[in-house]
Parts: structure tokens; C-alpha cells; sequence
DNA sequence: TTGTAGGCGTTATCAT
DNA sequence: ATGATAACGCCTACAA
């Protein structure tokens, strides 16, 4: 076997799908003398073959340099499919965490993950939710991002029913229980008491006008608010809705926002925002008024970004297990743990320097 | 067609593989009495159907809740073949940037993206790899984070030759280009330039000892130590090896390390950082030996985290377009521009408040 | 232990 | 414009 070498893969028929260069199971069993079936047999490994016939096998794989082709195992259904994982975007800290705690899980179990990217428009949602059903993953977790209402909840049920028509199953993540939608499952985290803590707190250190940021036509931002709520009630306090501030996630629409907001005459002692990112925003417009914080102006985000420990003052925020949410949103996806076991994950308030 | 609904899908032969419950393009052709070629002319759309004929068949697949196979289109090479992204992990806030631009790239050119997570172990990396090659992806992006060395090299060389035997591409980011492997292709930024400006800026401020954080046995790390030396070097400066100091990308590991660094009786007045974790690390030391910064003390990071700006004081740093390599990384994966168009990419220094 | 045969769902070719 | 057919690469039930 010096010259004789060069081995071009059998000419296959011209009818129906242009054919593969490739390499396939039937070239390297030819090669090995043996039929395709125990070729088969030698890569799957369920059934026992003769070590000398292995070898002969695996030796020919290696000399003509073949890769077992995973699409026609998916096919047939005896490859894992996938975990599908479909974000708003990658700007939010917690997506990365999200991500990495789904991909862990995805991966132990012996999985890929496929990724999306809606950046909230709903139509893309759409289309990547039919790409994942004809891919026939085993399940996707959705982080919706688009505005809340009837209409948003009959989608995301279409896509449970689409999913379920291809044995998949779908979590929606960081989204509360649906009661007009049993079937829809959910891996949510406590929206509610963190805020209310801390709203508590702020008004125990004698805060009366505690003003909230980031409001939006959401669901996550109506659990949020509820937080609120309830911290004023508990405080005795009432809700002052010129204090309520609506504004997009971000710190450059926060700034914006935070500058109408603290240029007013009768201005908050505290802001609770929605997230680190409008904390963010309310510091920058603090600073541009010279506003001290705490002492002048009490502020806590939500979500507890990897560097809001080391902002000056450091901010207080409530932490939020998101990786550990993706590793469960993925377990329920996959059938590893029981659905009715689950239940909303804990957060954690952090109290530091920016509420005194 | 009042009561008898409910078709059961045709049955097929007991022999080969578990038959399955879905419905098929077969039994949508059946039931919309044509041909299975005709059935697929109307999903595909690339032959002209009558209309009549269109809408019996989507009328049929409507009733029998069709959904494409992807995964037959895919073995058939008729399904557009996804994009791989190979990240060490999502902590280090340079991958989500550049993740998403790989997925927009990727979803315009309407593939998927799969995605898979190092944790820095060569093993895991070379089964994603392997597992990428099996399912014919179209391209595979590979941010590596083993520690360098021609063994390393050989590695992703490897890389290289299997994806090349399936027809894919492989692009290695944020690496240097290789001339001992003159067939990887790589997608690279600037990383000396940055770091020597800033180096030059701080010895013109009248720095002499300017430490260098974060020295590892990395490509990248030793890039960035290529950048110090030459400011160094361009400031009439000589590289005192007692200001480099090795530790890990991280503020925890860089705050210990930081610490030995500043408790030293000749301790630097300026540290550049290899990120701007690291630089994050130099702050809190700074902070518990109550060194003043940047007068006593001035730091500099690299990669610009979107809230190294809001820091206290804030942070000089080099601005990497990570969104953009990722762009651009996956475009020269998928084939969408002239692989030899391609340049290393800008960075930006961003003085701050940090270096004085 | 190994070979034979049939089928997974789709599409391209050829013929009508 | 539509139908019949043969592939794509692999796997498994059954026979030998």
C-alpha cells in the first residue's frame, strides 16, 4: 500500500439530491471489508464486534478520513437533539448568566445549544420559534421581551402548542405564572420582595418620597412596581405617580429621564429603579446636579451587576441567581427534574452605600 | 368533514427505525391528493405550483399540523448549515459583545448559530470541535483560552484540517496570526498600540514605575506585554521585572495580587491593566491601602466594560470593537467577504479620570 | 458475530 | 404543472 493510495469514494447514483463528496459509513465498510451494518456497530457501540473487525473498521475511518455525518443521526432520532435558547439580546448582564447556566446544563446532558437574538421584535420571536420546531429541538427557554398584554400571552401560547407538536417543550424564563394559561411553564425569580425590602428600609431610614424608575408596559415591570407597592403600604405611605417614572432599560434613557426627574422643586430622597443599568443613569444625573449620594439622594438598582459593588458609593441592589435560573429553566426544558418541584427562585437584597 | 377527523398518519414498515408519529410531507400530499413532489414544490418555493394545487396541499398540512423536517433538509444539504461559536465562558463581558454580532451576522445570512462554552479546557474544546464537524456546521468561530505553545498550535491546527474536511471554515479570534500556521485564518484587534499610548501618555505625565498586571503564558497576554515594553522603550524607559506581575483575568485574583504589589516599600505610581477586571482588582487594593487615584496612584485597563466609564474616578481604557470582530469574524466564516480583505481591527484609548 | 434489507423525510431528475 | 423514482447517510429488526 504505497502508491495504490488516493481512494476516491464509490460514484454514487445521479438521481435525486446532488451527491456528497464526503465520506460515508458504506466507503469506509467497503474499505474495511466488512458490511455497513457492523460499520455501524463499531461507531454506535451498543452491540458487541469482534475487536479484530473493530480495528479494521476504525482503520479504514482513519485512512480515508470520516466523519460520521450527526444530520442523518439526528434524522433518525438517534442524536441528541438540541436546547434552544431564545434571548432579547446580549446587552442586559443577566442574559450572559442566563446563557451559561442553559449551555452547562445543555452540554452535561449532552446537548447543543442553539441561540437566538430577538431584540424584542416579536415577528423575528416568531420565526426563530418555527426554526426551532422544524430543527426539532427538545425544548427552548424564551426571555420575551415584547410588551405584555392579551394578545402577547396568546402568542407565547401558540408557541408552547407549536413546540408541543414536536415533542418539545418550551420555559418561559424570568416571566410570571400565567393563570390564564396553565399549560404555559415558567421559571421565574421573586420580582416582588427585594424591592419591597428595600423600599421598607429606605422608608425606615425616614424616606418619604421614594420614587420608582423604569416603569413599562411589561410584566416584569408590573411585578416590579407591585414590589413597590407593597413597600409603601407596609411604610404607610402612598404612591405619588408623579414619582413613578417611565423609561426604557438603559443608562443613557435613565440619564435622561433621572435629569427631568431630579430638576424638579419637590424631589425624591430615594429612587428605586428597575435595574443597575438605570441606577446607572440616576448617578450620572445625580452627578450632573451635585447631588450627593446617599445623603442627598438614596438610590437602589435591581439585579446586582458584576460592578455595581465598586460604583462610589457602591449601590445597593438585589441579587439575582440568574445562572442558576438557566440551569434550572434548561433541567425543566429537558425533562431532568419534575415540573411540579419548581418553584421561584429566591433573590437576595444587598444593602450598601447608595441607601446610606 | 364533521366527525371523521382525527387521520391517523399512514403506518409505515416495522423495519429500520422506530416509525415515527409525526405527520409527513407524504401524508400532507395524501391528504391533499397529489404527489409528494408537488407537496414539496409548494414548501421549498422554488418551482411554480398552480394555486389551486398551493392551497390544497397548505390547506392539508394546516389540518394535519405540518411542520417541515429540518433535520431531512439538513442531511440532504438543502437546509442552510448553522454557525459554531467556540467561548471559553461568558463571565469576561468582551464574548456577549462578541457572540452577538456572530449571531447577527449569522441570522441575516439565515443560519442559526450554535454555541458552546470552554471553561478553558482543551478536551471540552476539541469534542465541541468534533461534535461542530458532525453536524456540518458552516463555520466555526473560535475564541481559545488554553495557554499557548506549539502544542497548543498543533491543536488548532487540527481544528483547522477537520473542519476543512466538512467544508467548514474555522476563524480563530482575538489571536494573533500564526506564520508558523499560515492556514488559520484569525480575526484579531490591535493589542499593542493601545497599551503602549497609554504607557507613553503616563511616562510623559512623568511616571517612572509603571506596572504591568495580568502577564500570563497566553498570545494574548504576551501581545499586550509587546505593547508595554515598546512604550516603555519609546519613553526611554526600562522593563523592571518586579513590576510585572502574573495573575489571572479576574478582580479577585487581581485584588490579592494588587496587594502584594502596593505593600511593597518601592511601589509603582502607575499599573496597566490587562483587563479592566484586573484594573477593577488594583482599585480595591488601592482602596484598603487609602491610595489616592490617580494622584498616587494611576491604572489603566483594557477592553472598556460598559461601566468602567462610571467608576470613581473613572477608568482610562483601550476600546476593543468586539461586536464588530464578531461581525466580521463570522462573516469571514461564512464567506461573505474576501478572506484576505481582512485586518486587524482599531481599538481606541479612552483617557480618564484614572490616569490623571 | 455478521450480513441483508428496508425505511427515516425530503428533494432533484427525468418523464409525462 | 405534476408524478414516479432514486437517492442522501444511517440504523435496526431479522436472518444466517
Amino acid at each position: 500500500m504505497s502508491e495504490t493510495d488516493a481512494i476516491s469514494p464509490q460514484r454514487r447514483g445521479t438521481r435525486g439530491p446532488a451527491p456528497t463528496a464526503e465520506v460515508n459509513l458504506r466507503d469506509v465498510a467497503q474499505r474495511a471489508g466488512v458490511s455497513a451494518a457492523t460499520a455501524s456497530r463499531v461507531f454506535s457501540g451498543h452491540t458487541v464486534v469482534r475487536p479484530e473487525t473493530r480495528d479494521k473498521v476504525l482503520h479504514a475511518a482513519e485512512e480515508l478520513g470520516y466523519v460520521v455525518n450527526g444530520l442523518a443521526k439526528a434524522m433518525l432520532g438517534t442524536a441528541a437533539r438540541p436546547l434552544a435558547v431564545v434571548l432579547p439580546n446580549m446587552e442586559n448582564t443577566a442574559f450572559p448568566q442566563l446563557l451559561a447556566g442553559a449551555e452547562q446544563t445543555a452540554s452535561e446532558d449532552g446537548r447543543g445549544l442553539v441561540l437566538s437574538l430577538t431584540h424584542g421584535d416579536a415577528e423575528r420571536e416568531q420565526a426563530m420559534v418555527k426554526a426551532a420546531c422544524e430543527q426539532r429541538v427538545a425544548g427552548l427557554l424564551l426571555v420575551d421581551a415584547t410588551d405584555a398584554g392579551p394578545d402577547g400571552d396568546e402568542r407565547i401560547a401558540a408557541y408552547v402548542t407549536a413546540l408541543a407538536a414536536v415533542d418539545a417543550r418550551m420555559i418561559l424564563c424570568c416571566h410570571q405564572y400565567l393563570p390564564s394559561q396553565p399549560h404555559i411553564l415558567t421559571m421565574n425569580y421573586d420580582h416582588i420582595s427585594g424591592i419591597q425590602q428595600i423600599v421598607e428600609d429606605l422608608a425606615a431610614k425616614g424616606h418619604q418620597r421614594i420614587a420608582f424608575m423604569g416603569w413599562a408596559a411589561t410584566t416584569t415591570a408590573s411585578q416590579h412596581f407591585l414590589g413597590y407597592s407593597l413597600g409603601l403600604r407596609n411604610a404607610g405611605l402612598l404612591i405619588d405617580s408623579s414619582l413613578v417614572v417611565e423609561c426604557p432599560d438603559g443608562a443613557v434613557d435613565a440619564h435622561l429621564a433621572a435629569l427631568f426627574l431630579l430638576n424638579r422643586p419637590a424631589r425624591p430622597t430615594a429612587v428605586v429603579c428597575l435595574s443597575d443599568e438605570i441606577a446607572l443613569g440616576v448617578y450620572r444625573a445625580a452627578r450632573a446636579f451635585d447631588i450627593d449620594i446617599p445623603t442627598q439622594l438614596a438610590i437602589s438598582g435591581f439585579g446586582d451587576a458584576p460592578c455595581s459593588a465598586d460604583l462610589t458609593p457602591s449601590l445597593t441592589s438585589v441579587q439575582v441567581p440568574y445562572h442558576d435560573l438557566g440551569v434550572r429553566a434548561a433541567q425543566l426544558a429537558l425533562g431532568l427534574v419534575d415540573v411540579n418541584a419548581r418553584a421561584d427562585l429566591a433573590t437576595k437584597v444587598i444593602l450598601r452605600e447608595s441607601t446610606g
